[in-house]
RNA sequence: GUCCCAGUAGCUCAGCUGGAUAGAGCAACAGCCUUCUAAGCUGUGGGUCGGGAGUUCGAAUCUCUCCUGGGACGCCA
C-alpha cells in the first residue's frame, strides 16, 4: 500500500551493506515535477561510498533494481533514480479506499483515545471580541478537529479572561464616570469607553493605578460591591461572546476562566512554599526558574495573584481533572516568556506531566505595521467584519446564482469561510497586517474558491445521480486525472504533519492545491459525457469532494452543496 | 541594552528535516461561457531569495556576522 516502502526494499536489496532501510527512506524524495516520475533518490551521497559518479550509480540502480507490478517504469536522470507508478492500479487503490471511508478517509489512531486540552480563543470580559481574538480562535477551532480526526480526546476550554488588575481599573472608571443605564443598552462599546478613558486619564493622574489595585484587591477578597460589578461585566460580556461563537459555529467544552481558579490559588502558593521554591524579592513573591529566564512572578507585594499564579492552578486543575497527555495554549507569540516561565516552575514542582504542556504562538494582527492596541482604543470588530463578509457573499449569490435556494445559509457559509480560511492559510507564525479587502476576497486563493469548487463536483454528481460503490471497477483514468490522484493520495500524511506541526496553514495550502488541480481538470474533460469512462470520472470527481468537504470541515468551515 | 520571531516578484505569501529549470494568488495585459456553476480556466510580463562570509558534490533552506521591521524583558494579561 505505501509505494515509498516499495522502493525502499527496492533499494534496499542493492545498498544493504552501506545504508539501512530507514536513512533510505529519509533519501526518497517527491520530485519537482511531473516529469521525473513520482518517486526520487538522488545518488550524490552514494558517490562518496562507492566512489562513482552518481550518473552511474543512478543509472546501474535503475537497471538492477527490483521492479514490483505498481513500478510502470524506472528511470536514471542526472544522478537520480526516478520512479514512475503504475497510475490506473494507483488511482485504482486510492478511489476505493475513499469509497470505502468516505469522510473517515484519513483517520488515524495516533492519539489512542488519551486526552489533549486546547486552550483557545480566550477574550477578555469588558472588551470587545476583536480580530486579534479570531486568530487563536479558529488555529484552536481547527486543532481541536485535528486532533480529534488523529484519534485524540480533545478537550475544548475557553479561558476567558475575567480575572486580574483590568477589573479594579473598570470598576473605579464605572464608579467615577459610568451610568447603569448606558451600560445595560451598550454593555461591551460603554465598557470599552470607560476602559480606554481610564487610561487616558491615569496618565495625567497616576493616583487612579493605585485606586484600581485596591479594587481588584477587594475583588479577590470577595468584596460584595467589586464581586457583584464584576458578575455583571461578565454576563453582559459573554452575552456578546456567544453571538460571535453562534457566526463562527465554535463550541467549546469549559468556559472556566481565570476567576474560576481564584479559589485555587492559595493551594499553589502552599505547594510553592512547601518545595522552597518562592522567594521574596522587592516585596513580591518570584520563583528563580533558572539563570537565563527572568524570575517568574507569583504574588504582587499588596498580597493579589498575578496571571501566572492562575495559570500555575489551572494547569494542576486540569490535570486532575482531566488527566491530559497533551496541552496546547494557543496564545499570542508576545506572550512566549510567560509561558516558558510557566512551564518551567511546573517542571520544578515536580510534575512530570509537564512535558505535554506546548504554548502554540501566533503572529499579531498589525495595523500600519504596528499592534493594534485595546488600551487606546484602536481595535476592529470582528462581528462587523463577519457581518460584513456576510453581505458580500449574499450580493454574490444574488449576482452570479438568483436561483439558489437556501440564499441567506449559503451566504453566511460562504462569508464566515472567507475569513476563516484567510487566517488558517498563511503560516501561524507570520504577523498579519490586516486587510478587509483581502480578507473580504472570494476569489483566488480563498475559502469560497474551496466551496465553489466543493459545490462544482457536487452539482456534477447530482446531475449525473452519481452513487458512491465500493466495488465499482476504476479503469483507465484520463492522463490529466494523475495530478488529482497524486493530491488524494497524500491527504492522509497532510493530516497528520498539520497535526503534529500544530499547523493547520499545511491543511489549507494542500486544499488550494487540490483544487486547483481539479478545476484545470474540469476545465478540460467533459465530466458528465456517457461513454464506458464515465463511472470512473465520476468516482473521481466523488473522491475530490469528499476529500474537499472533509479537508474544510476539519479546518472549521462549511462546505455547501450549491451556491 | 539582552532575548525571541521575521525579511523570497509591485502587493500578500508557498517552498517539509539542504537536492534536478525558485512557485502560487492578487494587481496589469491578452484570450475562453449555444455543452457539467466564469466565485472558474488558459497565456504574457515581472526575482542579485535583505547584504556579506562559511560548511557542502549541491544552500532560499544549515552556521556566523551585519542591516531592517516587529515583539518580549518583575508587580498588566
Amino acid at each position: 500500500m505505501d509505494y515509498k516502502t516499495l522502493f525502499v526494499n527496492s533499494l534496499h536489496q542493492q545498498l544493504g551493506e552501506h545504508v539501512n532501510k530507514e536513512e533510505l527512506e529519509k533519501m526518497i524524495e517527491k520530485p519537482k515535477r511531473e516529469s521525473m516520475g513520482d518517486l526520487a533518490f538522488p545518488c550524490f551521497e552514494l558517490a562518496k561510498i562507492y566512489r562513482r559518479s552518481p550518473k552511474d550509480i543512478a543509472h546501474e540502480l535503475a537497471q538492477k533494481i527490483d521492479t514490483p507490478p505498481l513500478f510502470a517504469e524506472v528511470e536514471a536522470v542526472s544522478g537520480y533514480v526516478n520512479v514512475f507508478l503504475d497510475k490506473n492500479q494507483v488511482a485504482s487503490d486510492v478511489i476505493h479506499d475513499i469509497l470505502v471511508k468516505k469522510e473517515q478517509y484519513g483517520n488515524t489512531n495516533i492519539g489512542q483515545n488519551q486526552v489533549i486540552t486546547i486552550d483557545f480563543s480566550s477574550p477578555n470580559i469588558a472588551k470587545p471580541f476583536s480580530m486579534g481574538h479570531l486568530r487563536s480562535t479558529v488555529i484552536g477551532n481547527a486543532l481541536a478537529l485535528l486532533a480529534e480526526k488523529c484519534g485524540y480526546q480533545p478537550v475544548r476550554i475557553n479561558h476567558i479572561g475575567d480575572w486580574g488588575t483590568q477589573f479594579g481599573k473598570l470598576i473605579v472608571a464605572y464608579k467615577t464616570w459610568g451610568a447603569a443605564d448606558k451600560v445595560s443598552q451598550n454593555p461591551i462599546k460603554e465598557l470599552l469607553e470607560l476602559y480606554v478613558r481610564f487610561h487616558q486619564e491615569a496618565e495625567s493622574a497616576p493616583e487612579l493605578n493605585n485606586q484600581a489595585k485596591q479594587w481588584f484587591k477587594k475583588l479577590e477578597g470577595g468584596d460584595q460591591e467589586a464581586l457583584s460589578l464584576w458578575k455583571w461585566f461578565r454576563d453582559e460580556s459573554l452575552k456578546e461572546f456567544a453571538k460571535v461563537y453562534q457566526l463562527l459555529d465554535i463550541s467549546f467544552d469549559s468556559y472556566d476562566g481565570e476567576a474560576f481558579y481564584n479559589d485555587k490559588i492559595d493551594n499553589v502558593y502552599k505547594t510553592l512554599e512547601e518545595k522552597q521554591l518562592l522567594e521574596e524579592s522587592d516585596g513580591a513573591m518570584v520563583v528563580k526558574v533558572n539563570n537565563d529566564l527572568p524570575p517568574c512572578l507569583i504574588k504582587k507585594n499588596d498580597g493579589t495573584s498575578l496571571y501566572a499564579t492562575r495559570d500555575l492552578a489551572a494547569a494542576i486543575y486540569r490535570q486532575e481533572r482531566y488527566q491530559f497527555t497533551k496541552s496546547l495554549y494557543v496564545v499570542g507569540n508576545e506572550q512566549t516568556l510567560h509561558f516558558k516561565q510557566l512551564f518551567m516552575v511546573l517542571e520544578a514542582m515536580g510534575y512530570t506531566w509537564h512535558q505535554g504542556l506546548q504554548h502554540v504562538p501566533f503572529g499579531m494582527l498589525l495595523q500600519d505595521g504596528k499592534k493594534m492596541s485595546t488600551r487606546k482604543g484602536k481595535i476592529i470588530l470582528l462581528e462587523q467584519v463577519l457581518e460584513q463578509a456576510i453581505e458580500l457573499a449574499k450580493n454574490n449569490i444574488l449576482k452570479k446564482n438568483p436561483s439558489l435556494v437556501e440564499k441567506d445559509k449559503v451566504a453566511h457559509e460562504v462569508g464566515i469561510g472567507a475569513v476563516i480560511f484567510h487566517d488558517l492559510k498563511n503560516f501561524r507564525l507570520h504577523d498579519i497586517e490586516f486587510s478587509l479587502t483581502d480578507m473580504l476576497r472570494f476569489e483566488g486563493e480563498t475559502g469560497p474558491y474551496l466551496q465553489y469548487t466543493h459545490a462544482r463536483a457536487s452539482s456534477i454528481l447530482k446531475k449525473c445521480h452519481y452513487q458512491p460503490d465500493e466495488n465499482a471497477a476504476i479503469h483507465e483514468i484520463d492522463a490529466q486525472a494523475w495530478s488529482i490522484i497524486i493530491y488524494l493520495l497524500s491527504f492522509p500524511d497532510t493530516i497528520k504533519y498539520a497535526f503534529e506541526g500544530n499547523d493547520p496553514s499545511q491543511l489549507a495550502k494542500y486544499l488550494l492545491e487540490l483544487a486547483k488541480v481539479f478545476n484545470k481538470y474540469y476545465a478540460v474533460v467533459r465530466i458528465s459525457d456517457e461513454d464506458q469512462k464515465r463511472p470512473t470520472r465520476l468516482a473521481l470527481v466523488y473522491s475530490v469532494q469528499v476529500v474537499l468537504k472533509e479537508g474544510l470541515r476539519l479546518l472549521g468551515i462549511k462546505a455547501p452543496a450549491a451556491m
